[in-house]
Parts: C-alpha cells; structure tokens; sequence
RNA sequence: UGGGGUGUCGCCAAGCGGUAAGGCAACAGGUUUUGAUCCUGUCAUGCGUUGGUUCAAAUCCAGCCACCCCAGCCA
C-alpha cells in the first residue's frame, strides 16, 4: 500500500498568500459557518489588471474555502460614478469567469440602514451635525504631530443633533454647510480617529437612487456595515486603508451590526511601464492619447480582453505573483510570461505574412496548386489540421531574405541567395536569382524546389539554413494587424517628477496591411491565432469580420536572438 | 520630532532560533520543419544597518537608516 503521507501531487501551485494562512486558520478554528468575501468596487471607471488581481484573490478564497464572494458596489459618492461603469464592472468580473453570490449588492441598498444608525449615534452622543467649514474643520483636525481641536459643535444636546439631521435629509441646507460627525477623540494619534465625517450633503442624482438622498455616507461609515449586513467574514482591501481599520471597527463596535467582519489589507498590484490608477487611466481616456477604456493598449481588464489576453492567462498571472503586505513593482514579464503560456498551449497556428516579398518558384506549374496539411498546433494533433494552397507564385517576409552571403549559419537562419530553406510545412527551396527595382530595392526573388522534401528530412547534401513562413500569393488574404507596443516607455511612468503623461510612448501602435493563410482570415471575433514566427494575434471583437479581417497583436513570441 | 506599515538575488517572495524555498528575468547547453515551445544546468558565505543575547540569529533584543500610507465634506 502507498503510504498516505505521499505528496499530494494536485497542491495549489499559487504563491504564498498571507491571506489564505488567515482563513485557513479561521476555518480551522470554526471562526465562522461559511467564508464570505466580497469585491467592493466604485463603480467610477473601468477596472484594471490590479482589480481583476482583486477579484481573483477574493472570489478565489471564497471558491477555495467553499464560500461566497458577493459582488457589491461602493456607490456613496453620486458625483463620480455612473451606470456606464456598473455595467462595464459586471461584464468584466462576468468575462474573467466568476460567479457572484446572488444579486448584485449595491452600498445604496442600504442607505436606510445607515441613516437609522447614525440616528442611533447621535441618540447615544456619539455623533453631531457640525457647521465648520471645510476649510475650518481642516484646520481644527490639527496635524499629524499636532494634536486636533475638538469643534465648537460638538457638545450639541441629542435633540438639536436629530433635528439638524433630518433637515440635513430634507434638504434644508446647501451643500458644505455641515456634516454628521462622529464623536471620537480629537487628540488621537490616527487621524481618522479624529472626529471623522460620516454624512455630507450632496446634491446629486443618484445612478441607483436617484433624487431620494441629498445626503450620502461616505466610505468608513458604510464600508464596515456593509460587510456586517452581508455577513462578510474577511474584507479584503489593499495598504492604505490599514488606518482606517481602527474606524472600521469603531463603527462595528458602536452599531447593533448583525456579524463582525475583518478587515485585512494586502498591497496592491503595479506594474512597472504600466499605470494602476483609474484617475490617470480616466485621464489618458479624456485626453485622447487612447481610444476609450477598452483600448487593446489598456491595462484595464476590457482592453486587455480586446488586445487577446484570456481570462486564464490573468488568473495565472496573479497565481504566480504573491500576496503580501509589501508595495510592490511587478515585472510586466511576468504578465507576458503568463499570455504567452496560455496562447502557446490553446491558441492554433496560422503564418501571416507582415512585410510580403514575392517569390516565384520558378520549377513549380503556373497556375497548379497543391495542397499542403498542416497541424493546428504542432503538438495538438486534436486540433486538427489545414490547407495551405502551395503555387508558383508566395509571398515571404522581407526580413527573411538577404543577398549577403557572409553571414554565418548561425546568424542568419533563413533564406540567402544561393542556398535553400525550410518553407514551413512545404518545400525546401533554394533562392537563385534576385531582382530589383529602379531605386535598387529587392521587388522579387526567384526560386527553385528541392523535389518530395514536403513532410521529408532534407536530401543528402542540402541544408536548409532555417525554417521561414509564407503565404501563397494567389490565395493569401489581406488583413489589417494593429501592431500594439507598451503604453508608457517609463519603467514607473506615475513615480517620475515629470508626471506620467510625459511618458507615453508616442510609438505605441504601428497598423500594416500583411498577408494572411486563407482559412484563418474566416474566423469570429476575438479568435485567437499564434502567427508563425510572429507572435499572438487576436481577431478585434469590434471591427473583425471575415470579409475585413483585422487583428491585433497580443504579445510577440518570446524572441532571445534579437539581442544578437 | 505623531501614528500605521514595509525592508531577503535584476523584479517579486518563502522563511517564525539550527545553518538562505520558489517564480519571473538573465546566462550556458540539448531537442526542434516556429531563432517559439520543451528539457538540463548556472544564478545570495548573503537576509537595510550597527550593536547585543545564544553553542547557533534573516529569525530574539536595542538603537539607527530608507521607503510607503494618514491632514477629502474621495474611496
């Protein structure tokens, strides 16, 4: 009998993650019935790679322990949020293939609740309308050193405090002319402690609400209710609300909340020559250095989809990168590590040819066409096959041919005038002749076949000095390829004193028209190819179509030579 | 000069007193009808720094240094 102590071989290969060390302790101890999380997102723009990394971590656990993960959306500033972005949020979570418990929970659900207890703050003398302005109130706070001045209206009786507040419900003042404040200690050494702002009065349309609230709560007298009424056992957000968690739990403390979550902070995802802000991601939008949200250039999880990631190469992505209580920089090869594995393993081959020379072979029939097969995907025979139609005429990549006949075999592995290639999963040819144009630049090579090389080793005598790719010139199809580069040509665009908009790359996109086997040009939207030699490419959800084919380069393989 | 955090290989990161895991990157080989993939190997006498405790310290103690967060009626 094998013993049981045996390794386990179907171990998580996921990094280390404090996290999980956390829950699984709780679980261990019956802290709780069932491991509940939620993703709390402001829906005030598009997410980006560091939420999808969010997302994975709290709907993952919550997969992992057999619990729930609610999608909920932090709606308690009216001014920047919008429908647009509630929609796009769900699309995305959808696409990246989770499930959220039950309906979408919105903060606004439960205005009513947190009205009743902030009334129950005030009754119990924890809380007060204050008329200082902003601009006073900031002064009053005090400095970090500096101890805070509590507000001349703080001691007001519980009577006055409910009457102000309903008024403040009803409309009755204007914006910034007071706030609702708890009751905490003006001296503290946090200063969220110092008598923080619970509601203010804003005079907006509400994308959930509508007109119904002139006041909204603002994040820490919602976020912990919020969790509690959901039974949220572990609110996981990232570094910088780690002083606030003691307001967090002051607010658990002092209300009749059903459960007592916790609140654990992680640091949050960067990526060096990428930006993981949405206010700066909203700006490259707004000034047009990019075509919207879901640009293929974005890091956002809509244009990351549309430049060809999948789902599964994001969730592997955020696999290999641990969770801890560090800020830190990613490398984006890590990303691209992770697409690259993906696409390698999933994704079928197709030779598309971007900078076409013509060549004729000049042993082959005008106007015969023989037809090759060719796997899907050189070790996926269940993919199946193609046909690539072979004639006289094909067109190679200009970079693939070179008269210079000194360059070593090892230099140069593709086609030199006088000496034979591989054509990819046809014949082995030899370049004989070469002719130019006025100015002198190569407009055609003529070749010969080396005769029943097709799916053969090479004769004796005769040694291809590569393998290049190639599309028949009757047959190829014209397809626009958007050539996509990185946004930013700054390793940490947002950390350099110039500011990251003096960063972008101006070279980020490069559209050519090339050439490409006939049967991947019929394809559906969001196809997803590795071109031969080339690199991933996705068809673009929006503006492919078989008859106009366009595509887009996710990543380009993996290429250790170029360095030379 | 307050409080909350973090400092281990180029980038991440495990480690929790017994003599530095792993991933990515890089480099060197091998296989290959993709200069891809795949495979093999190399890559910290060192853990921010200075002292101390100990037979033994990245791990414990003390001091110092660096970086991040907090002064929204943002989240």
């Amino acid at each position: 009998m094998a013993t049981s102590e045996s390794k386990a071989p179907n171990e998580s290969k996921a990094s280390s993650n404090f996290i999980r060390n956390i829950i699984e302790e709780d679980v261990k101890n019956n802290k709780q019935e069932k491991v509940v999380t939620r993703f709390p997102p402001e829906p005030n723009g598009y997410l980006h790679i560091g939420h999808a990394r969010s997302i994975w971590l709290n709907f993952g656990m919550a997969k992992e322990f057999g619990g729930e993960c609610n999608l909920r959306f932090d709606d308690t500033n009216p001014e920047k949020e919008d429908q647009e972005y509630v929609d796009a949020i769900k699309e995305d979570v959808k696409w990246l293939g989770y499930q959220w418990s039950g309906e979408v929970k919105y903060a606004s659900d439960y205005f009513d609740q947190f009205y009743a207890w902030a009334l129950e703050l005030i009754k119990a003398g924890k809380a007060y309308v204050c008329d200082l302005s902003a601009e006073d109130a900031s002064k009053y706070k005090g400095w970090a050193t500096k101890p805070g001045k509590e507000s001349p209206y703080r001691d007001r009786s519980v009577e006055e405090n409910l009457e102000l507040i309903e008024k403040m419900r009803a409309g009755e003042f204007d914006e910034g002319a007071c706030v609702l404040r708890a009751k905490i200690d003006m001296t503290s050494p946090n200063m969220s402690l110092r008598d923080p702002t619970m509601y203010r009065i804003r005079k907006a349309s509400h994308h959930q609400t509508g007109d119904k609230w002139c006041i909204y709560p603002n994040y820490d007298f919602a976020h912990g209710q919020e969790d509690s009424i959901e039974g949220v056992t572990h609110s996981i957000c990232t570094l910088e609300f780690q002083n606030n968690r003691p307001l967090y739990e002051w607010y658990l403390e002092n209300l009749p909340v059903p459960s007592t979550p916790h609140q654990y902070e992680f640091g949050r995802l960067n990526l060096n020559y990428t930006i993981t802000s949405k206010r700066k991601l909203k700006q490259l939008v707004d000034e047009g250095c990019v075509n919207g949200w879901d640009d293929p250039r974005m890091p956002t999880v809509s244009g990351m989809r549309r430049r060809g990631y999948t789902p599964e190469s994001l969730k592997f992505f955020c696999d290999m990168v641990p969770v801890s209580k560090s800020n830190s920089v990613i490398d984006v090869a890590l990303l691209e590590r992770a697409i690259r594995d993906d696409l390698n393993d999933s994704a079928p081959r197709a030779m598309c040819v971007m900078n076409p020379l013509k060549l004729v072979i000049t042993n082959f029939a005008e106007g015969e066409v023989e037809e090759m097969n060719a796997p899907a995907h050189p070790s996926k025979p269940e993919l199946g096959e193609r046909k690539l139609p072979f004639t006289r005429e094909i067109l190679i990549d200009k970079s693939d041919f070179t008269e210079d006949t000194t360059l070593s075999r090892k230099k140069f592995k593709r086609l030199v005038l006088g000496e034979w290639v591989r054509l990819r999963g046809a014949y082995i040819i030899k370049a004989d002749e070469v002719i130019k144009d006025d100015s002198g630049e190569i407009i055609q090579v003529n070749a010969s076949l080396v005769p029943d090389t097709v799916g053969n080793d090479a004769p004796e005598g005769i040694r291809p000095r590569g393998v290049i790719h190639w599309v028949s010139a009757e047959h190829g199809v014209a397809v626009e390829v958007r050539l996509y580069d990185r946004l930013f040509n700054h390793a940490e665009p947002d950390k350099d004193e110039d500011g990251f908009m003096s960063h972008v790359n101006t070279d980020n996109l490069t559209v050519i028209s090339a050439v490409i086997e006939p049967t991947a040009a019929v394809c559906e939207p969001e196809s997803r190819f590795q071109f031969e030699r080339e690199g991933y490419f996705v068809a673009d959800r929006y503006d492919h179509s078989s008859e106009k084919p366009v595509f887009n380069r996710t990543i380009s393989l993996r290429d250790t030579w170029a360095g030379k």
